[in-house]
RNA sequence: GGUCGCGUAGCUCAGCUGGAUAGAGCAUCUGCCUUCUAAGCAGACGGUCACAGGUUCGAAUCCUGUCGCGAUCACCA
């Protein structure tokens, strides 16, 4: 039996826990459940147990009962098997045994194309990403997607203004980047929107009809009716300047270190779905109303009636996620499962978009997840694109990898590297720093993002962690050492134990991640780690009275800490530095 | 108002399938750089786990209610 099988067992009254540090042992039976079917004193249980354990399981060298909780005290033996088990291993793809013919689908980062992203849409694009990495990392094929809003009144807002007042800006000719170029006219036509209303309430209208009957307003309103006609010009505008938007997104991405494998445009999928509800209508699962308009009714599932179809036949929201859902797993029949990456104010959006494939009968409904997360505030409150309020994707990392140069400049680290070589570094930190700011905290819970002291690189943060790793490397170089001679004999310590227990964990670590939809489990799993490997450090002195054999071990220990934190930080998306 | 989510140290967060004395980091204070990188380690200080009931041997964790914060309740997306 492997120290894994004994913490992996989970008999039905038998509740396995490990054992608090500040007790004896390695893993601990609680007595307590027992009593409702054997009758007597915990005590006296525990210790008939304990005693029985020793005499009959090898593994078992010794026991202590406190209270109703039995210890039990695991032999040195079996952590160094399991040691000798994963020493080499980077820990990324241990799940391919559990290969699962099912694949998932993970959507993320959903942006529009009239304006950059920014600090919401980051948090959306790592937690997408990440989820997707651990998903595979648990044995399941992944395919990454992205449904892109390319169509709509607000790209005709920034084309509008564009053509009226942008004079044949391009990108090249500006050097602006394409999604800041594109943006800048979305926030032209809210100024001279704004400015029109307040002339014609000037001019005795009242708000309401001023806010309709703006000029150019009107135009954008007219332009959109063009696009839906098909208008040549109005089409070609929008496919330049969209394309401007996907070239800044893409370097977005790309510096974020995020991919993806296909992309859905909202101006193919918009007209998806009519099918879907007349199949829903013919099937009973929807029903038409006076006016013509398609419902459906939750209200057995303590939902109201929910619209699918305009009584002019025209699709809602609701319409189009279900079509691109079902088309989705036409396009990869292999899917299983899919996970929406979206903001908790869509929380009821998605509940009733599942409930409603599950009603139309595709097995896969059942698998559905909307990756629910919380809105980014700032100290000065909510990010609002039209105060100006938002903190924008590129300006945030860049002020992240100048704020990690500073901090390495004054301590004086890198000597000796290239001025192109120190650029990296600073890059993998500044975004370690951002990636794992964002993603350590519960995806449900809002996060307070404040620019100042969110580049924090002490305590649970990500440089920290990446720091502990170079730091890994620095002893790995020094020690030369060879992995494959086994170390055998040894007396273990206790923190060298508690590290071994950790590393154990690794797999169930991500199983769980897995489950929650959630890279936090992995970030603090990871931290914890770092702290007990650094505690370990520290303490025991490697250089001291110890033997060569001992020495050697604990060189081992380092790199196989080293190569968890390289998953485990591969799984969130973020880079390890070699030094630091 | 209905529904959903959140509320843990001064601040930012873990812990939540019920278990032993509720844990980290930041901030404040005290030690530790001739051995691996002090972005570190060791320690001190800091708690009515929002509040009130309930379930049980045992509740931060589960249930009910109250309060506070947020989201959502469109023939918008």
């Amino acid at each position: 039996m492997a120290v894994q099988d004994l913490y992996g067992a989970t008999l039905e009254s038998v509740e396995l826990q490990s054992t608090r540090k500040e007790f004896e042992g390695d893993i601990t039976v609680v007595v307590f459940p027992m009593l409702r079917v054997v009758k007597g004193n915990p005590m006296q249980i525990g210790e008939a147990l304990g005693k029985y354990l020793v005499e009959t399981v090898d593994e078992i060298e010794g026991y202590n009962v406190v209270k109703g909780f039995l210890n039990l005290v695991i032999s040195d033996v079996y952590y160094l098997d399991f040691f000798e088990s994963i020493k080499d291993k980077e820990r990324f793809g241990f799940a391919d045994s559990l290969k699962d013919d099912r694949a998932v689908m993970v959507e993320y980062s959903s942006p529009n194309t009239n304006k950059p992203l920014h600090l919401g849409h980051i948090r959306n694009i790592l937690l997408g990403y990440s989820v997707a990495q651990i998903i595979k990392a648990s044995g399941k094929k992944v395919y990454k997607t992205q449904i892109i809003n390319d169509r709509g009144i607000h790209i005709c807002k920034s084309m509008i203004a564009w053509k009226k007042y942008g004079e044949g800006e391009t990108p090249d000719s500006s050097g602006l980047k394409g999604d800041k170029l594109v943006g800048n006219y979305y926030v032209k036509f809210d100024q001279v929107y704004k400015d029109q209303i307040a002339k014609l309430i000037e001019d005795g209208k009242s708000e309401d009809d001023a806010k309709k009957e703006a000029p150019i307003l009107v135009e954008a309103q007219q332009m959109l009716r063009k696009w839906e006609a098909g208008d040549p010009d109005v089409v070609e505008l929008w496919k330049q300047m969209n394309g401007w938007v996907y070239d800044g997104f893409d370097q977005t991405y790309n510096t974020l270190g995020v991919d993806f494998d296909s992309y859905y445009y909202e101006s193919n999928t918009y007209l998806l779905g009519k099918d879907n509800i007349e199949e829903g209508l013919s099937s009973g699962v929807f029903f038409k109303k006076e006016d013509g308009s398609v419902w459906c009714d939750l209200t057995n599932e303590g939902l109201d009636e929910k619209l699918v179809l305009r009584s002019d036949g025209t699709a809602v929201y609701m319409t189009q996620d279900i079509g691109t859902a079902i088309q989705r797993v036409k396009d990869n029949p292999d899917i299983g499962g899919m996970i929406y990456t979206v903001g908790n104010e869509q929380d009821y959006h998605f509940k009733v978009l599942f409930l409603i494939l599950k009603k139309l009968g595709y097995d896969w409904a059942k698998n559905l997840h909307h990756l629910s997360y919380g809105m980014v505030d700032l100290p000065s409150g909510k990010m609002k694109s039209r105060e100006g309020t938002v903190v924008d994707a590129d300006d945030l990392i860049l002020e992240m990898s100048k704020t990690a140069e500073d901090i390495s400049k004054d301590l004086g680290k890198l000597e000796g590297y290239t001025k192109e070589e120190k650029g990296t570094v600073y890059n993998t930190i500044g975004l370690g720093a951002l990636k794992y700011y964002i993603l350590k905290v519960d995806p449900k819970k809002r996060i307070l993002f404040n620019p100042e002291e969110s580049v924090d690189f002490q305590g649970n943060t990500g440089p920290f962690i990446q720091y502990t790793y170079a730091r890994i490397q620095a002893i790995i170089r020094k020690a030369d050492f060879d992995t494959s001679v086994s170390v055998t004999n040894i007396k273990l310590h206790e923190k060298e134990k508690e590290l071994i227990k950790q590393l154990e964990l690794y797999p169930e670590i991500i199983q769980s991640a897995a489950a929650d939809l959630s890279p936090a489990i992995i970030a603090n799993y990871t931290y914890d780690l770092v702290k007990s490997y650094n505690s370990f450090f520290q303490n025991v002195s490697i250089f001291g009275a110890n033997s060569e054999e001992e020495k050697q071990f604990r060189v081992q220990l380092s790199n196989s800490v080293g190569n968890t934190i390289k998953s485990a930080f591969g799984l969130l998306g973020i880079n390890v530095p070699e030094r630091m």
